[in-house]
RNA sequence: GGACGGUUAGCUCAGCGGCAGAGCAUUGCGCUUACAUCGCAAGGGUCGCAGGUUCAAAUCCUGCACCGUCCACCA
């Protein structure tokens, strides 16, 4: 042996050692030593991290924490299985895709949407290899023949049954609600996905003229006047005497002269800004409950391109939205409607990704009716059947379930699982086509007029038969989907063009079926939106466990432990909660461990745009795996920072090194070692093996109750002050030079003793250097220390 | 507007009812045949502030201050 520890040496041959065992794989795990056969599953489930991404330090602790887990029920003789994957990641994936678009100067929207699809799987490819191999390096010890993809076509199968029992239930439901729109990446976003930031603006203070009274008029207070195109009615407070004679009364919305009605509701503060609101259910998500609660029309003035619509009439249809504010006030201000305005500081939703502000719109999505589910998750919380290790994180779930609204399911983008529903294309037409305005249409494809759009069809072999001039429906075209998809494959438009320009939408989707496939071969259409991420995500315990190997769902569900980062609580563990209960009727994870979040040296977040990230396979290059592993662990007792810094790493080299050179030492000691030769202990002999069984008992406290970094710091420090300091000084002389051949037999078992049991001990947190050693010890029982015995 | 967390050695953090701890940094002495990526030793803290409970409080309770985080339909 060198008188240095070499990592690079040792971690890649070590790693093959495993691979070849087949120990990763509960099915190929030995029996313990004494021919009692494993009996208990344990089965972590990795969070799978981003296919979009190389593996950061938050990816290290993950797989340190969960390969110290189950590397320590292994040696405990469980039955463990450590589930990788991968997540296609729907939203953030695009997201990072479209800004590598960008750079190459490019959009999304110029590319049709099996096209940007299969780019983005493409590239997603090539990514999830290079984070497995991270995960190797690191040496996650996770049954690889078990792997999977959030995309692998069983999952998708097991989440459109989730989604088709959810329906059948009247769990989910198709619904013309408020949503969160950003017109940056045109899509709707769930409330999770929307920060919010203090903003300085102003509010403005605005006459809306009584009718039948000129003279009078209610005041309204808002920071968006543009909305007000969009006003169906005041509404104010129940219990405001300054304005109970008004209700009932109506107002006249200046501007637009439409008659509204002044109510009450109690959404309304009685000390906020003038006590009435103006109500606008189009553009406003207190207001589209209000809108609800009174039957109020929904009129929409903003459009997803975040620019004034046809309906926000003359002159501001068109204006984009900072326009149409700057213009609208400036006509109230010339026709007398404005009274005041003031700076206003508040908080402003925004898009979580590219802060683009969150445009509150009226769309027609998918829900998960959330409360039934939720209702299940707290209880189990409540009774214990799921256990937060951290209690802390109890009351910010329950709170969090306890205020819990319908979830937003669909998304505008291509990158996931497609929703599994048909619309009809064309309700009351034989043909399977699509209308739209005539004008537009012409536009998209550069014509002036039918005679041309005619002529221009002719030209792809397509007459009259094939396109209708829509019968009935005035300035319209009617377009055979066939004749749809041949334009779109030559590029005139694409599928986001088609659904947000067909002008037959709400006729054609008032009839609609689940299923993967269309209900029949002809006459169905399905609409470009893919599921929420987390929605699949939400179902990632069973639905990995039910697509591996027959008889795993059985054998490892419930699952022992999820193991993962707060910052994903609401996103991820509260959905696998209530969906697990859902679809299985069992718990999905028995308890929760909730890590920190890295942190630099500065207790600054890491991110790209800050320079500061570090790569964990650099560190690992420059220090070893152990290192990196052992200095996380060593330092994960906070759960919310962690702050990182490279000090830590080099400590826990040093401390390789240590173990490396006892080793040395204690091999070197034992070439003549004889197990059965021992005979007599000295006290000093009994103190440390008794020390080694305290250790040995706290490590194991420690481990079964999560406390990762008191079962380091007590590995750590017996190996380093009570192993190395006193036992190796005690034991060299009298091996040396031995006072009897009794005594130095004696010496040698205690050396090897204490170093076999100190590498189980220590093997969950370093388990490169352990098992290396171990393959060079006299006497040892197992064909890997990955497999040996926990000492207590 | 709610809720939660932190405040301990120069730095980063453990400890959470019973003599103030670790790593890094600092200082001194040691290249003794496992290890100089080391060993031995030393310095350094009225444990945020003010009260209270207790034989005993960094540790429990109350209030305050300063940081930080999460949640919320602030027009």
């Amino acid at each position: 042996m060198e008188a240095q520890y070499d990592p690079k040496k040792v971690e890649d041959k070590i790693y093959q050692l495993w691979s070849e065992s087949g120990f990763f794989n509960p099915d190929n795990l030995p029996d313990l030593a004494n021919g009692k056969k494993r009996t208990k599953p344990y089965c972590i489930i990795m969070p799978p991290p981003n296919a979009n991404e190389a593996l950061h330090l938050g990816h290290a602790l993950m797989t340190t924490l969960e390969d110290i887990l189950i590397r320590y029920r292994r040696l405990r003789g469980d039955i463990t299985l450590w589930l990788p994957g991968a997540d296609h990641a729907g939203f953030e994936t695009q997201v990072v895709f479209e800004k590598k678009l960008e750079k190459e100067g490019k959009s999304r929207f110029q590319f049709d949407r099996e096209t940007l699809y299969q780019m983005i799987w493409d590239y997603v490819q090539q990514n999830k290899d290079v984070a497995q191999n991270q995960l190797k390096r690191l040496g996650a010890s996770c049954d690889w023949s078990r792997n999977k993809f959030t995309l692998d076509p069983d999952i998708i199968k097991i989440v459109y049954q989730t989604f088709e029992k959810l329906y059948n239930e009247g769990l989910v439901y198709r619904g013309l609600r408020i949503i969160n729109w950003c017109p940056k990446h045109q899509t709707g976003l769930s409330d999770l996905e929307v920060k919010y930031e203090d903003r300085e603006d102003k509010l403005w203070y605005i006459k809306y003229p009584l009718v039948g009274d000129k003279d009078k008029f209610i005041e309204v207070a808002t920071t968006r006047p543009e909305t007000m195109l969009g006003d169906t009615a005041v509404a104010v407070n129940p219990e405001d005497a300054r304005y109970k004679k008004l209700v009932g009364q109506k107002v006249l919305l200046p501007l637009v002269n439409r008659e509204i009605p002044i109510l009450v509701d109690d959404a309304v503060e009685l000390e906020f800004g003038t006590g009435a609101v103006k109500v606008t259910p189009a553009h406003d998500a207190t207001d589209f409950e209000i809108g609800q609660r009174h039957k109020l029309e929904t009129i929409v003035v903003i459009g997803q391109d975040d620019k004034m619509t046809t309906v926000a009439g003359t002159p501001y249809a068109g204006l984009k939205i900072v326009e149409a504010r700057q213009k609208i006030v400036q006509d109230l201000e010339a026709q007398g409607f404005l009274i005041k305005e003031e700076p206003y500081r508040h908080s402003v939703g925004v898009c979580y990704k590219c802060g683009r502000v969150i445009e509150p719109m009226v769309s027609e999505q998918w829900f998960v009716r959330i409360k039934p589910l939720a209702e299940r998750a707290v209880e189990a919380i409540k009774k214990g059947e799921v256990k937060f290790v951290s209690e802390k994180y109890e009351k910010i779930f329950q709170h969090w379930m306890a205020n819990i609204r319908d979830w937003n399911i669909s998304r505008q983008i291509v990158w996931g699982i497609k929703i599994p529903v048909w619309y009809k294309t064309s309700v009351g037409s034989k043909m399977e086509a699509v209308h739209f305005n005539e004008k537009i249409l012409c536009a998209k494809l550069g014509l002036k007029n039918e005679a041309e759009f005619d002529q221009f069809s002719n030209g792809f072999g397509f007459d009259d038969r094939n396109i209708q001039w829509a019968s009935g429906r005035k300035g319209e075209i009617l377009l055979y989907v066939g004749y749809i998809d041949l334009l779109k494959s030559k590029g005139y438009f694409d599928e986001y063009w088609v659904e947000q320009n067909r002008t037959d939408k709400n006729l054609s989707e008032s009839e609609f079926r689940i299923g993967e496939k269309p209900p029949e071969p002809i006459g169905w259409y399905q609409k470009p939106d893919t599921f929420d991420t987390w929605f699949s995500s939400g179902q990632w315990p069973f639905a990995t466990l039910q697509t591996t190997k027959a008889g795993d769902f059985e054998r490892f569900y419930p699952t022992a432990v999820m193991e993962t980062g707060w910052d994903i609580l609401f996103f991820w563990v509260a959905r696998m909660i209530m969906m697990g209960f859902y679809a299985t009727g069992q718990e999905p994870f028995r308890q929760i461990y909730m890590h920190g979040l890295i942190r630099d040296k500065d207790k600054k977040k890491m991110s790209k745009s800050k320079g500061n990230v570090v790569n964990p396979l650099a560190v690992v290059d420059e220090n070893g795996a152990d290192a990196l592993r052992m200095a996380l662990v060593f330092n994960a007792a906070s759960d919310s920072d962690l702050p990182f810094g490279e000090d830590k790493v080099v400590a826990q080299k040093r401390f390789a090194n240590k173990i490396w050179n006892a080793a040395r030492f204690s091999l070197l000691s034992l070439e003549d070692f004889n197990e059965k030769a021992k005979t007599k202990f000295t006290a000093a002999d009994e103190a440390i093996l008794k020390e080694l069984e305290e250790t040995a008992q706290k490590i194991t406290k420690d481990l079964d109750s999560f406390n990762f970094h008191e079962a380091a710091q007590s590995a750590y420090h017996f190996f380093w002050h009570s192993f190395c300091d006193k036992c190796i000084e005690d034991v060299k002389e009298r091996i040396k030079e031995p006072v009897s051949a009794e005594d130095k037999a004696t010496a040698q078992y205690v050396l090897w003793k204490v170093l076999g049991d100190s590498l189980k001990l220590l093997h969950p947190f370093m388990p490169f250097i352990t098992e290396e050693i171990y393959q060079s010890l006299p006497e040892k029982k197992r064909p890997a220390l990955m497999v040996e015995e926990w000492p207590c």
